[in-house]
DNA sequence: TTTAGCACTCTCTATCGGTGAGTGCTATTA
DNA sequence: TAATAGCACTCACCGATAGAGAGTGCTAAA
């Protein structure tokens, strides 16, 4: 356990890395930070410090660098006591930019995206609603070839996904139109996810009840919304070019080579379901290996009601997390509150 | 004019500076191609070629590098003499990528960029047919909201864009539906673009010959196609990794931000329009600042009875033309075969 | 007209010492 | 006894310097 001045101290390297991005001596920090302590004593301190696990040297006579372990400390401390505002006129910019001619959601979290970029000069991205949770509005199935239709699917936060889907035989508009609007009698206001679980429930139990063709439609109906990983394909990144700031060229094509692939997509999904409101993952490399000094601030958006996506910043784990934090906060807050005006 | 001799010596030192990425010296060139001249005539001529501006010295004692204009001759004399071919194993992996899962024209477009970026291990980018060209197959309008639809336009290709629209008052879905027919069954196989003309020619013209509603719904759809630039979101770039290889950081880092900007493809779908077949632009940067020692390869797709979009690469000016052309064009050639297939 | 010879140029790389910020250890102090 | 001043030591960083190597233009000979 630290004691009281080694947290201070660590507070102290962790910030003044933070800003200057060099490594941290203990003259240097006496400079910064008046702990009224001498040189010798921080480095005490430091020694133990870099014993526990929470600092590291780059190379013997080298100021001290936060390892992982330190910046976790330090996230959690700054989380714990600062309350996450920003000013007012990067509050006043924040929604100025989101209030855009958008007018469909999906064009409103890539906005966002974008925005978020801009203001933390970091690479954002935006994660939409996981479909299984998203709110059913209305399904239309539109003939397109004999053996083709058009399914497509409109989601309560207005959110449109439109698949091809081969048909078993072909079927009139009209017998289209009916399998749809049975969906939208029965479906409509229900989550995707019950949806699937009623619809094949009911295709087993009692197959009979309905009409042929809408058994035959639901049924690819079923299959549709089963494969929902495309849904993916909506996320967006903005801002890679803020990127090749602090790491190497290498680094820099292997990062931007793992976010044109799905797979780190799902990676980060996985790492912020089930978290509500800010979080913070410091250090990436576990997640995806080319991310090694790379940290995420994300943010899940959508209240209670709503099925929630995220949208957060990738960058250096040496970033500004003091200031990008809150804006990572209200952005989700303000992409929240237009998604209901809605 | 370049005599034959000088024409030799200015594609040798071109391929070479392409096969190495050095500056070519009058030594090395004879030792990589048998020129049966010595290295002072190489001399001679290398500086009349310099004095014509075909090739440049980076410094005095250094060998030297084709301008831009070098780079052009050379790719016209490989554009005249060679016949496009790629090796059969090529030829097998493309089809066997391109014929994916994908169902949708858009997913195959959004592939072929994908694909076209792992075989050439350069940027590609891929551009939808302009709207205006596209042909018109199906029209729906979806009630969403008291004052708001959901406008869905599908194309002969399978290119489905949907846009939500605001209503001037409110309409029922079956008034909705009844401006759709009109639609469908008076513009269904016509180009947007003639859509657009008879469209407000008809409605300055005889106003009353429709329902009030059709009137309405007619402008309204009139508005929502002229506005069509936002077509441009479904462009895709693939390969973005591949770009920081022979460029420094701060270049990589503004053609990334290039790329994210609508206004970059504007400026290339304008560099290519009125063009068939392949066209390769060497030296971007009279179109794109940042694009400076970089040039494009690229095709454009779909045959004379289609609208046509275009694909390619963006790569380093001294990129393997040879290696490179053949494949942007075979690419292109089978994204028309399968688009023509759906 | 082509070529061999030659003096010269300039980048690139490696080496080397000085500088400065930092450290750990030890003896001293409050 | 914990904190501090002093001190010898370490190591990245920077600038200067020198040699190697590849290339050039010019001139005179074939």
């Amino acid at each position: 356990m630290l004691n009281e001045r080694q947290k201070k101290i660590l507070l102290a390297v962790t910030q003044s890395h933070i800003d200057l991005n060099i490594p941290i001596g203990s003259l240097l920090l006496i400079k910064r930070y008046p702990l009224n302590l001498s040189s010798a004593t921080i480095r005490n301190a430091m020694a133990s410090l870099e014993q526990m696990g929470y600092i590291t040297q780059p190379h013997t006579s080298a100021g001290r660098v936060p390892t992982e372990k330190g910046y976790k400390f330090y996230v959690n401390s700054l989380l714990e006591d600062h309350p996450l505002s920003i000013s007012d006129s990067m509050s006043y910019e924040l929604s100025l930019r989101l209030k855009s001619t958008e007018n469909d959601s999906n064009g409103v979290i890539k906005k966002a995206a974008k925005t978020l970029s801009l203001l933390s000069h970091n690479l954002a991205i935006a994660i939409p609603p996981k479909i299984e949770d998203m709110v059913l509005k209305h399904v239309k199935f539109i003939k397109y070839d004999k053996r083709k239709a058009l399914s497509m699917l409109i989601s309560d936060e207005g959110i449109v996904k439109n698949t091809f889907v081969e048909l078993d035989k072909s079927y009139t508009q009209q017998e289209l139109d009916k399998a749809a609007h049975y969906i939208n009698s029965n479906f409509a206001g229900k989550q995707i996810k019950d949806v699937k679980e009623i619809l094949s429930y009911q295709l087993i139990k009692d197959q009979e009840a309905y009409d042929r063709i809408v058994t035959s439609v639901l049924y690819l109906f079923n299959d549709y919304i089963i494969m929902d990983d495309d849904i993916l394909s909506l996320n967006s990144f903005s801002g890679t070019s803020y990127l090749p700031d602090l790491v190497d060229s290498q680094q820099v094509k292997d990062i931007l080579r793992a976010i044109e692939d799905k797979q780190f997509m799902l990676k980060l999904l996985n790492q912020l379901s089930g978290s509500k409101g800010i979080k913070v993952v410091v250090g990436l490399e576990s997640i995806i290996p080319a991310m090694s000094k790379m940290s995420m601030v994300a943010a899940t958006y959508n209240d209670d009601k709503r099925s929630g996506g995220a949208i957060g910043i990738i960058g250096p784990t040496c970033m500004n997390y003091k200031k990008l934090i809150p804006i990572v906060d209200h952005t989700a807050k303000a992409l929240t509150r237009i998604l209901s005006e809605n």
